[in-house]
DNA sequence: CTGAAAGCGCTTACAG
DNA sequence: CTGAAAGCGCTTACAG
């Protein structure tokens, strides 16, 4: 036999005035005298009584729920964005209806469920949309924005790093303290992150006239350790690894270590997101810092505004970054 | 101008039968015949209905979410458990109401959140609640339980690694391979968690006649590394570290390196959690593995009960694990 | 400033 | 098997 809580019905019996007015002083801005006001929140805290979100956002469709699917993590970038994305969204008002997803592609369930739940928008992070799914979106109003990826053939808004330009400077970067034979590990090869990055750190090697070595990983510690073990044994054993992110690089660095080679000695090491590891002791880490609570920041706002306006042409935002120098790189004399 | 949804109302016009028909056709188990239900189905499809879960949680009492509460994480481990948990409960037709607390109580403005939201129950996971709000979720018939923490002094269930034994164990196990100054690095110390393997650790190796060293940490890498450091450097040197969880340990393991030292041969290190990064091959950590799997079923499955049955007078459940061995510690010659 | 009434989108006895 | 109607707990014109 379950309690039923108590409703707006009973409060008003209690406090001797309409249901209206029960609302009322529950709902900020409206009209009520302040005496009327305090002996209502004063029954209200007596019975224990408290609004019914459900029931509020049926009526003033609006419902105050965000959507944020994730892919299955390992890494833990993404825990520290699921974080601050649950933090940023309560300070606005907002709650979350998670979903984890264990493809590339968030599936039509998941959306299924948001629409069922009448989310307000939806943030996807670390995974991709077909664009039937981002069509069905659209038709139910709801705006959708991808987190750290993006897409060229599904119009969506999106936030990532400019994974492109970040390449390229960390390419110049090695370049400069005159590495000359590098490598570039991929993350899975259908994310536009891992695809930007190769861009631009092969393009800028290019230029140089250095063609670079690749291998390809998923994100992975263990297929980058592979990776890695395959590109150090090759003939032409490079002097710089790039990683497409710090896990990647952790990964290639555990697997120079095992091979007896030095670090920055014999080979460079870069990584990508600046997790907190990346700064330990034991591995030292250089690598591109994203800067997470401005991407977190700049999602969240580009969604909300989303919400209110309306469809404008889908933007790519892009965030900079820099490049965060430790142990596993150094000048060659 | 927000577009809105197709209702029940609408399919029932362009299906031509009454609202009550398209909702029993949405209802399973609902008498409908085959004939009627292959229409609405058509027209719902065709106008892309799809049922409105606010209402039906409204009317129906039940809303099939669960609230899921879960503290600052820097721990992969927790990671883990969020991914499970997602997908555990959304096998079982629940969705996740995420929260992220940053304290280690709960406060009442994320239990205010849940209750608004009619959640059927609620997880909370590396964090403690107040007697005050488990009173207060109790009075509204909503089931809590605890993971990996209990509490003595509030009544709810929980469910968590028996830590005790499992300590007691890592104790016996460095015992037998010949460690005799043992040290335990804590975690937070108002967990339980923390409490009981420190507890347990100790009981064994006094029942041996030792007396093991004890230094305050907090879960965290960094206040481990610096726990370890002070040990290290201490006059009577120990000759093994348990650390509250693999962080710790990693923390430990760094801090030996740094100071010139030798593991496992000059000291050993062990953990707990067993998380992905334990088994990485630059640190092959000797942890207690927790079965996660295990707890996560009988979590959801604990919480899904007690939301069926009478009140009953909580329990704490907990499930063993087993020692991984690895490179950090080995037989002292 | 306040109340009576309509309505949000559903489910489910009730009657046929 | 199906429809008309009541009701879940709320908000909000409308009238006073």
């Amino acid at each position: 036999m379950k309690k039923k809580p108590v409703n707006a019905m009973e409060v008003a019996r209690v406090a001797k005035v309409s249901q209206s007015t029960v609302s009322r002083v529950f709902t900020p801005g409206s009209n009520v005298s302040e005496k009327t006001k305090r002996k209502v929140l004063e029954v209200a805290k007596e019975l224990g009584y408290r609004p019914n979100a459900l029931a509020r956002g049926l009526i003033m469709n609006k419902t105050n729920i965000v959507g944020l699917a994730m892919r299955d993590m390992e890494n833990p970038f993404y825990h520290e964005v699921l974080g601050k994305f649950t933090k940023g969204l309560r300070d606005k008002g907002y709650h979350v209806l998670f979903v984890y997803t264990e493809n590339d592609e968030i599936q039509q369930e998941e959306i299924t469920q948001f629409l069922e739940y009448s989310v307000e928008g939806v943030i996807v992070t670390d995974a991709y949309l077909s664009s039937k799914v981002v069509t069905q979106l659209h038709e139910n109003n709801i705006p959708v924005i991808l987190f750290n990826r993006y897409s060229k053939d599904v119009p969506c808004y999106s936030v990532s790093c400019d994974n492109y330009t970040a390449a390229r400077q960390i390419a110049s970067y090695l370049y400069e303290q005159g590495y000359r034979k590098m490598a570039y590990i991929t993350g899975r090869t259908n994310t536009s992150t891992s695809q930007d990055r190769q861009r631009g750190f092969c393009e800028f090697l290019q230029e140089k006239g250095i063609e670079p070595m690749m291998e390809e990983g998923d994100y992975t510690y263990e297929k980058a350790y592979d990776a890695a073990i395959r590109l150090l044994k090759s003939s032409q054993r490079p002097d710089a690894i790039f990683g497409a992110n710090d896990i990647t690089a952790l990964g290639a660095l555990d697997a120079a270590e095992a091979m007896g080679l030095n670090v920055p000695n014999d080979i460079a090491v870069v990584g990508f997101d600046n997790i907190k590891m990346a700064s330990w002791p034991s591995h030292e880490l250089t690598t591109w810092e994203q800067p997470v609570d401005e991407m977190i920041e700049l999602t969240i706002n580009t969604l909300l505004n989303e919400m209110k306006i309306e469809a404008v042409e889908p933007v790519s935002k892009l965030v900079s970054g820099r490049l965060i120098e430790r142990g596993t790189t150094r000048k060659k004399i």
